[in-house]
DNA sequence: AGCTCTTCCTGAAAGC
DNA sequence: TGCTTTCAGGAAGAGC
């Protein structure tokens, strides 16, 4: 599933070929995940290719109008969810086209920015420049560059449980089920914790692992669990450095305890019972402080 | 405020 | 063997 490693590493492909090329047509296939189809096919032939950057999951193309000079007109941006099976990918026009290929967009130098998606639970938007502030306000903070400290404010007051906080884009952009999982391994934090109960020190570590967890995956192109390629088409490296994410009844790689999976925010949770120890029952807490 | 449930979609895997 | 059922999950919206 793409999160903030895979979208990076698709990011940073994009922008090694991208810069500088125009788009001249634009085909499609099945059209329920994109806000404006027909806006796609009017707007953006002729539109030059200025940069491609990452916005939490998101992948925003700056793009320069037909016929105008980048400080003339006003930028549109083309903007991409990979969901969770979005594959975003530079090919030649004669390359064979994957099943679930449904946005095609002919550049000016004989390849095609090619769209895939089995399942099509992405998403492809187009964003003028007076909109993409306010778009990226609602995204919540970048996970890397979050100070501890403005961590601590977003999370630390909070009544839900910490999985949930992290899963929640409005909060932190780009973490996803698979970095929440690790990160909070390595922080042995339980994913059913409720965060104003955790301690200052276990924010910190959890603040610590988040970065440490999103910085090594993006060093190894991200996780390729299913459908996940780079815009090369390339695997990731990070599924094998997976120390609890879909490693249910597998031993702990520091206690050697079998990994549990629990359902929290609606989603698999994966944990070690004797790392990460379960936030203790309310009843239960009572009792405790009654004797 | 924050939880669960539902919806979208397809293919893989499990169940019968 | 071959069918049907279940499951996976990012995000948004409904309802409690």
């Amino acid at each position: 599933m793409p999160e903030l490693p895979e979208v990076e590493t698709v990011v940073r492909g994009l922008r090694a070929s991208l810069p500088g090329k125009t788009i001249l047509d634009v085909r499609l296939g099945k059209t329920d995940f994109i806000d404006d189809p027909v806006a796609l096919g009017e707007r953006l032939p002729g539109s030059r290719i200025l940069s491609i950057t990452r916005l939490g999951k998101f992948i925003a193309i700056d793009l320069v109008p037909a016929g105008t000079q980048p400080d003339a007109a006003e930028h549109l941006y083309l903007v991409i969810h990979l969901g969770m099976t979005g594959q975003l990918m530079t090919r030649l026009a004669s390359d064979p086209i994957p099943p679930h290929t449904h946005v095609f967009f002919g550049l000016d130098d004989g390849r095609e920015l090619r769209y895939t998606d089995v399942r099509r639970f992405g998403r492809i938007l187009l964003v003028p420049e007076s909109k993409i502030a306010m778009f990226r306000e609602r995204l919540g903070a970048e996970p890397l560059e979050i100070t501890l400290k403005e961590f601590c404010a977003r999370l630390g007051s909070r009544g839900a449980r910490v999985k949930a906080l992290l899963l929640d884009q409005r909060i932190l952009g780009g973490v996803g089920n698979i970095y929440a999982d690790e990160s909070l391994f390595r922080a042995r934090i339980h994913p059913a914790r409720i965060a104003r109960n955790l301690t200052h020190a276990q924010l910190a570590a959890l603040h610590q692992s988040v970065r440490k967890i999103l910085t090594t995956a993006i060093r190894l192109r991200g996780s390729s669990v299913s459908d996940y390629v780079d815009s090369d088409g390339n695997r990731g490296e990070f599924q094998f450095r997976h120390r609890v994410y879909q490693r249910e009844g597998k031993p702990c790689v520091r206690c050697r305890e079998k990994i549990c999976r629990v359902i929290v925010a609606g989603r698999s949770s994966h944990f070690c019972p004797r790392c990460q120890p379960a936030p203790r029952l309310r009843k239960a807490r009572r009792k405790a402080r009654r004797s």
